[in-house]
DNA sequence: GACGAAGCGGAACACTGTTCCGTATGTTAA
DNA sequence: TTAACATACGGAACAGTGTTCCGCTTCGTC
């Protein structure tokens, strides 16, 4: 019964029934500690609360990137796919800009400590900060280039320049009432609206 | 020879010869040591290079932090006192927060991930945060209340935040020609110039 | 049931920051 | 000058990371 979901979805078949359950079980414990201690959790907490051994989560997930992308994959998903269909909803290409930064910003923000370790430039975390951007740029780019055909913002930035800033002002201490990424964000975006003023 | 130069920056009388000199070897060892691999280099590699213990370099610095800032101290009061300069100088209250940010940043971005540290909310980075924070808020306050009072952006944006959002973008692996720290920070501040904008 | 391969567990390694204490050194008083 | 003491030093040792490795177990198959 090979189901047809989209790619690296399925638990991969070809491996033992014990490894597909020790995948699951891996993935859910994951999440469960991510939520509790923040995206930069010890390896060793996650093996425990999935009751396995450390070599069993480093064959399933290489690095820490590996089972972090695996963890979230779904989501980035759901927010590379809204981007099409929010500019052919939204009232404009930059309302669609607004709504799709809101999804990414919603996201970022509500895994504690992700948004960190997007950018941290030391451990392994190349692989998370490239698949973020593989898979979200094309879509932040589409989105731009929309807005900036309407007229609604000025043109000359890149993607990926805009989704890394957006990413960093997403870090922080949780829920500091002194600093909200979103309001940031939005000034961000409002800049990005501005004519270029000499004054 | 009680000199009385700015409180601290003295190398604080009072104590052994040996003290002394080595607190000296120490900031000028991690000064080096910083520009070559960055701020988060390892403690050894520190001591290694100034020729001493681990104990002497931690009876001096309790903790990274505490030698982050010691190094760099110079630094950020050269910024903190330009901000008043600036203001007295510049053509308008905007240009000289515009020119201020532009000191901030260039001191951020020249230093090898001290952004990164600024913001890390593991390790005994708080230290690091606080002194810059308490330092450096009020200074951006005033040129922030100044701008506003002038009419040059709208109010509702505090310094603290306004400080972090900076902070923030100036994380990143140094050098990436697709990333520019300064563009975003400019974008941020015409986003703070803007109106609000219902569209 | 037996066999081979796939998978598992966790000890062990390498690398952090940090603490602690025996020893060496500067300073001061005799 | 020298004796005595407080101060400061060095680095071994501890605790907590990520990651590797290998003997043993378990699954799937014949």
């Amino acid at each position: 019964m090979p189901t047809t979901g989209p790619a690296g979805e399925v638990p991969a078949r070809c491996k033992r029934a014990d490894a597909q359950r020790n995948q699951q079980t891996l993935l859910s414990a994951a999440a469960a500690v991510f939520v509790d201690s923040g995206v930069g959790a010890p390896i060793r907490e996650i093996a425990a609360r999935a009751g396995v051994g450390l070599g069993t989560i480093y064959r399933h997930f290489p690095t820490r990137a590996d089972l972090v992308v695996a963890v979230y994959r779904h989501q980035v998903e759901a927010c590379a796919e809204a981007g099409p269909s929010l500019l052919a909803s939204a009232d404009s290409p930059l309302a669609a800009l607004r709504q799709w930064t809101d999804l990414f910003v919603d996201f970022l923000v509500t895994k504690h400590g992700l948004a960190n370790a997007l950018q941290s430039d030391s451990s392994g975390f190349d692989t998370l900060h490239t698949y973020f951007l593989d898979r979200l740029v094309p879509v932040c780019g589409q989105l731009l280039d929309a807005a900036v055909n309407a007229g609604d913002i000025q043109p000359g930035t890149q993607a990926y320049e805009l989704m890394r800033g957006i990413g960093n002002l997403c870090i922080g201490r949780d829920s500091d009432p002194r600093y909200d990424p979103r309001r940031l964000v939005r000034l961000l975006l409002q800049g990005l609206q501005q004519q270029p003023q000499s004054s």
